[in-house]
DNA sequence: CTTGGAATGTCAACAAGGCTGACTTATCCT
DNA sequence: AGGATAAGTCAGCCTTGTTGACATTCCAAG
């Protein structure tokens, strides 16, 4: 039920990469890359008191500074409780800080602190560390391929969300 | 700090894709794409009592049926007061059965169920429909690229239980 | 045949990080 | 003036990960 005939020449291009078989593989590789691609921060961020969500809190606001919190929720994905708890030890420990809005006052704007730049620095560099090897390993024509898929993979909205930041800016 | 000169034309090959800018790219583009890639499952999970955690120990038992749990641990690693906890549902609700092992009746082999096989296909046509409208969009070429990176981003000793699970069946 | 170690299971306690629901405060806009 | 919006907060719940301690069963080596 689960296997199917491979599709052996129809219409001129091969489709045996689109077998259950392939598709499995694909998946499972997502599986294990993801678990390397948070390793080095998770580490890091291990012998701290923070965790991953803090990790993700500070390379968006270091990645957008200015940028307000519900923007922020939108990107993470989260409950505004979720990230209250977050951006509150944040604020906490000074590595965050909060303006509020020149244009709207309900508004606040987020930026890293000297002190959060460093830990966004210390968490970015092992993070790209990993992922420079990998891209050099792999070549810039499998880089290529990898970011089409990944797109691709992205649900619509998050699609047309990450093309606008990417380009944007 | 984090910005560098691009390094045009070094040794023959433009080593563009390797500025940070793109290594940033690509490390968002790899948030974004997992959560598409989880979404579908989770979605299926959420409606019963299982999640994520019960969605992988299925997809496992059922790609490789009669492993171990410890052979299921070192995939999925987590302890085996995780897994045991995920396992036990899983017996309680007949979805998995575990077989004492006839060489090593130490040893558990487990296996799904029929019921178990219906929840792996319900699960994994979701995931699979959403990675084969990706594959399809993205091409060939870009798939073997995308295989390629996640491989090279695995920690070496994962990548290593990755290509054997891979190739040997 | 005994004994050490391996494979498994289990109890208890804890933490991170999601979630819902309800509510407040301040501000904006019509 | 009054409804809508942005943010924050309290309380409680769930899943899924963690440590640590311990019991059982069994294999294998001495």
């Amino acid at each position: 039920m689960a296997e199917r005939m491979p599709n052996t020449s129809l219409g001129g291009e091969s489709l045996l990469y689109l077998t259950d078989e392939q598709l499995r593989k694909g998946i499972e590789a997502m599986f294990f890359a993801y678990r390397g691609f948070t390793a080095d921060p998770d580490r890091i961020l291990g012998d701290m008191d923070y965790g991953r969500a803090h990790h993700r809190a500070v390379h968006f606001i270091h990645r957008s500074p200015g940028n307000t919190v519900g923007n922020l929720l939108a990107i993470l994905g989260v409950t505004k409780q979720s990230l209250n708890r977050v951006l509150r030890t944040l604020f906490d420990d000074g590595l965050v800080e909060a303006r509020v809005g020149k244009k709207d006052k309900r508004e606040r704007h987020l930026y890293l602190t000297e002190k959060g730049r460093a830990l966004e620095r210390e968490l970015s560099d092992a993070q790209r560390a990993r992922m420079r090897a990998a891209y050099r390993a792999a070549g810039p024509q499998s880089v290529q391929g990898f970011r089409t898929v990944l797109e691709a993979m992205m649900d619509p909205e998050m699609r047309r969300q990450f093309q606008r930041m990417e380009s944007g800016q």
